[in-house]
DNA sequence: TTGAAATACCCCTACATAGGGATAAATACC
DNA sequence: GGTATTTATCCCTATGTAGGGGTATTTCAA
């Protein structure tokens, strides 16, 4: 059978990645709290800067890390008077989001200390280390699929 | 300064990681919402099933993905009836946490399922990838390290 | 036009996560 | 013994995540 060695390979796998990504959180973590941001919230902020105003459901789309609740952070964008939301003209239902002109300064003064604390975060890794890295991690991700739910027997 | 190129490699690098993770979170997610557990709550249950009884402060240690509140998974599963906590002999601070018959029960028949199902996640990836995944994924992870919070000018 | 279906969004619940503060017990110091 | 500190845990607030259901609007079909 041999499932074991297979078994703990993959486990291994798992903890990798999310230990990984865990502690990326935790390193960026205390640079979008000195800003009054989370990492959702300048996902949000950054597509519409660099894209333009979009629909919520554009958003979804492109969205990072989330699903079906964009709500939540839209609405507390919303609350902070980084981005508003107007109804849109060709089709009601719709809801387009552009930042305002607050959400376009928080951007601009953000960005820079971003992008300063991402590489100190990985300034201990080599140049080709990180290409080899990212193409790594998106083989990784077109090869996952996800389980049927279930198998009927035959 | 040629600073643009390689902020884009670390935004580029955290977006592969990023979306690696919630792929797999999306891929697991079902199979542990059949099994009527939460990830968190598997990563304790294993825990206590590997490495047998251990202190709240123990399992902080080691548990994935949870810094501060273990607290409510841990009320999640004393609800559930799958562990129990008692008061330490030997120091009265310390809660000892355990496996209750129910849930070894529950680790016994959801092992199973749940390293089929990662066996049917990472299928499309052949083994020696995998290893190369891990190995990449623990030095990513090593090199990684917390920015200073500010840097004092000198 | 009317009804059915699809679409875009919103709301609700449960759970997890992060941080900070509160409390009780143990330990160190005097 | 008495006080201060540390340790182990718990509680509180805000936010995010996931899923499911509800509502308004549009589109499609008859």
């Amino acid at each position: 059978m041999k499932r074991n060695t297979h078994d703990r390979e993959n486990m291994a796998l798992v903890l990798a990645l999310l230990r990984s990504a865990q502690q990326f959180h935790r390193a960026i973590g205390p640079v979008f709290r000195a800003a009054g941001l989370t990492a959702s919230q300048w996902d949000v902020l950054e597509t519409l800067s660099n894209k333009g105003p979009m629909t919520v459901n554009a958003l979804l789309e492109r969205a990072l890390g989330t699903s079906g609740n964009l709500d939540v952070v839209i609405k507390n964008l919303i609350r902070s008077g980084l981005v508003e939301k107007t109804v849109s003209g060709t089709d009601r239902r719709s809801r387009v989001l552009s930042l305002t002109t607050e959400g376009r300064a928080k951007v601009e003064t953000f960005l820079p200390a971003h992008n300063a604390a991402l590489a100190e975060i990985f300034e201990g890794l080599p140049a080709d280390g990180k290409r080899q890295a990212i193409r790594m991690l998106n083989r990784l991700r077109r090869s996952m699929h996800h389980p049927r739910k279930d198998q009927p027997d035959e």
